[in-house]
DNA sequence: TTGAATTTTCAATAAATACTGAAAATTAGA
DNA sequence: TCTAATTTTCAGTATTTATTGAAAATTCAA
């Protein structure tokens, strides 16, 4: 890694490490930590240069981290290059990455299930597949649309929730006994209703 | 796939592919999905047979799900054979599969943060790169301590959270009033508090 | 203890994935 | 339009990961 700082360098072969464990290889990884943490816009050439891998990994690389809208592109006045960002804000790039993971890999989940769940079980065992099934896709699709909900909340409220951790329960059932009271809302009721 | 229904075949493969996807393996996500939707316990040379594995790429897969916590081991009585199941509560699953996730990947990640935010930056670049990584490090943090409260939760109470979805605003706004009213609890500052 | 049943390990091989340099394609200004 | 700068593609190679069969280790009941 030529002429990364040390601390740098810790970070960027971490992420090299991680990155494949992740579905990402260790080059992906290497070069968007590298462009998270650099203070100017980067290219190509410089990224292949720091990270010593040829410039046409480098480029099929940043075709990976565009895909998963991880690093903005940009160009500089009077320069014809190409020139890489991440953008500023973690939780925009936590969204990006729940929201393109979720593309790639829940949605065609729930659409495999959904299919299966139409068909007519041929006996016994698949009878209880499918019940198995039907579990998967109720969890999925819950927690799916919840994550929708939830980042759409603003990241004030979003905070708020978070500091407030399990003790969101009790601000539940002071709710629910206000609804009660005040006859607004459904009142909660068990899990299948 | 040797004797195995339409349905539990479709979807087997899916999980094959999806496996690949993910950390884990084809061959490991089909032997997850065919413990999972089997009505019975299912031993190592069941699943080979069904899923035309060698023997000892089922051994391999079935020691790799334990270490996530993914099937249990059973044994039958009278029977020498280990048996596979995968756990009945599909929020169990999901949890173990949270929590494994996050010794694995997230909490390296986190004590490699700590340790380069104790350095002293050397040059600007690096003052920079150290603030990146407190960001990094501060959502990271926020967000796997909250995930621990709300596993912390009772399925019901979780359930009721998430069918509330986004207009769990509203509610955290009632209760600020209702606290700065009464005078119980500290009242939410800006980010910063 | 022994030994049959069973699981695990391991070295060899196969398959998949990553990486490179060179050539082709694209781009934008002259 | 032409050309130099730049990016992308691609076929070949290297590396990593997955898979197997056979042998070793383990286990449990007799």
């Amino acid at each position: 890694m030529n002429s990364l700082s040390p601390l740098t360098a810790q970070f960027v072969s971490h992420f090299g490490e991680m990155g494949s464990r992740w579905g990402i290889n260790r080059t992906v990884g290497q070069i968007y930590a590298l462009i998270f943490v650099s203070p100017k816009l980067l290219n190509a050439d410089e990224i292949a240069e720091s990270l010593e891998f040829s410039r046409s990994n480098v480029s099929i690389g940043l075709k990976e981290l565009q895909s998963w809208r991880l690093v903005k592109l940009r160009h500089n006045t009077g320069d014809r290059k190409e020139y890489f960002e991440a953008p500023q804000d973690v939780w925009e790039i936590f969204k990006s990455l729940a929201e393109e993971r979720r593309r790639r890999e829940v949605d065609p989940t729930l659409s495999m299930l959904r299919d299966a769940l139409l068909e007519t079980p041929a006996n016994e065992a698949d009878t209880y597949a499918q019940d198995r099934m039907r579990q998967m896709h109720e969890l999925i699709e819950l927690s799916s649309t919840w994550f929708d909900d939830v980042q759409r909340l603003s990241p004030e409220t979003l905070a708020r929730l978070m500091r407030m951790g399990s003790s969101v329960k009790t601000v539940l059932d002071m709710t629910d006994k206000l609804k009660i009271v005040t006859g607004r809302g459904r009142s909660v009721k068990s899990k299948d209703e």
